[in-house]
DNA sequence: AGCAGTTGGTTAGAAGGTATCACGAAGGCG
DNA sequence: CGCCTTCGTGATACCTTCTAACCAACTGCT
């Protein structure tokens, strides 16, 4: 089921639906945010009238939900790309900010603010354990600097679980978790604005913070 | 003018009304974010009709701009408070976590999705610069670190128009920059859910990161 | 081939949101 | 005391999401 071409007219022409419907969508929130995002002018675009809509998604709420798991998609796939290709950390932080650059309100879609009712779906969970897995090997695979071990690391070392079975030693899982908090800090000031008007150059901020997470 | 409670009674009264307000929107933004902000709701609560609250904002989005402008200013409050009491970089990070967990939603109103349209009015940035000023003084006040002399630094150094004419040498500039962006990456990231279930304790790295800054 | 059932589309309408307008009531001030 | 500003109201226009009822068209089975 929900085989991609082989399937029935009907279903080939209810996924075409979809797909048109979701980039609009993607136009609307890389032009307004998420929050601006409305069926009825999605609908009206498309060419057909508001309830319309409600044959292809539920709610407005499990299109986004549907958006979210194609970000997290997106993203993986860009890594997981890259890694296959070879690449080492400093790769991966370059990836994260093109892909980032490439449509902020993407990446706020992923890691912006939550809507505190919000529950995300078990499978784009699995999707960002994923994205950690790509992020473990690569932070295993480098040099590991010989730092002293430190409370963190062996807290980390303690509460492993989600790694997902992964082999990696204490200070790679403290550098993965760094390389996530430092440059999605880096990152997602730069892409809320808090930079411009400030004059330096956030490119260099997030190369030098990069340096930081391989050791130079 | 603005004069706090040496005003006409009339003006006492408005501004009561729009404490009583703004008290009610900050209750609805903690239990559903900003986005779910209603001033019919608002109005409803306080036992007014819905467009009486026009008397008081012009719009939703000027009220907003309001709470906007009040967390800034609590936040640079709590920075200069503990300033004021002396204490070091460790001691401001400490507040700053402090002051986010108290109420997350408020945080990002700060520092979460921007909304692609909006421009901060001239005088929040202004506040956000003085909360830089203080993080600017507590960087060059501690014991700068003899680390070489980075090009990132360099760089900070070229344009330091951001940090209005504070005399810090450039090492304290990135240290500045550094506590931004690494303790709002940790913030951030464990105020929108990203590390429940993982096991470990945001606390902890915080800490951790913390102690990245100060030079343990 | 023809009939039945699923599916996709429509309009109408409920409930709730922002925001404007016109009007009446109440307060402050000369 | 009377005027005038201000406050609150209901009515209204125009959005939004989403449900209900209805109709057309396509699919599949006999």
């Amino acid at each position: 089921m929900s085989n991609p071409d082989a399937a029935t007219p009907r279903e080939r022409y209810r996924a075409q639906v979809r797909e048109e419907i979701k980039k609009h969508a993607w136009e609307q929130i890389a032009a307004a945010g998420a929050s601006a995002l409305s069926l009825n002018a999605i609908a009206k675009q498309i060419g057909m009238s508001g309830p319309a809509l409600y044959r292809y998604f539920a709610s407005r709420d499990e299109l986004i939900t549907e958006l979210i798991r194609d970000a997290y998609r997106s993203l993986a796939d860009a890594f997981r790309a890259r890694a296959a290709a070879g690449a080492d950390l400093a790769a991966l932080a370059h990836t994260l900010r093109e892909w980032a650059l490439a449509d902020p309100q993407r990446y706020f879609l992923l890691y912006g603010t939550p809507v505190p009712g919000y529950q995300a779906p078990e499978d784009t969970t699995r999707i960002a354990s994923q994205i950690m897995a790509v992020l473990l090997d690569a932070c295993a695979a480098g040099p590991l600097p010989d730092t002293p071990p430190s409370p963190i690391q062996a807290h980390l070392d303690d509460h492993r679980a989600w790694a997902d079975q992964h082999p990696a030693p204490p200070s790679a899982l403290h550098r993965a978790l760094l390389f996530w908090t430092r440059l999605h800090g880096a990152l997602s000031l730069e892409l809320a604005g808090h930079f411009t008007g400030m004059g330096f150059d956030p490119a260099r901020l997030y190369a030098a913070e990069t340096e930081s997470l391989t050791g130079r």
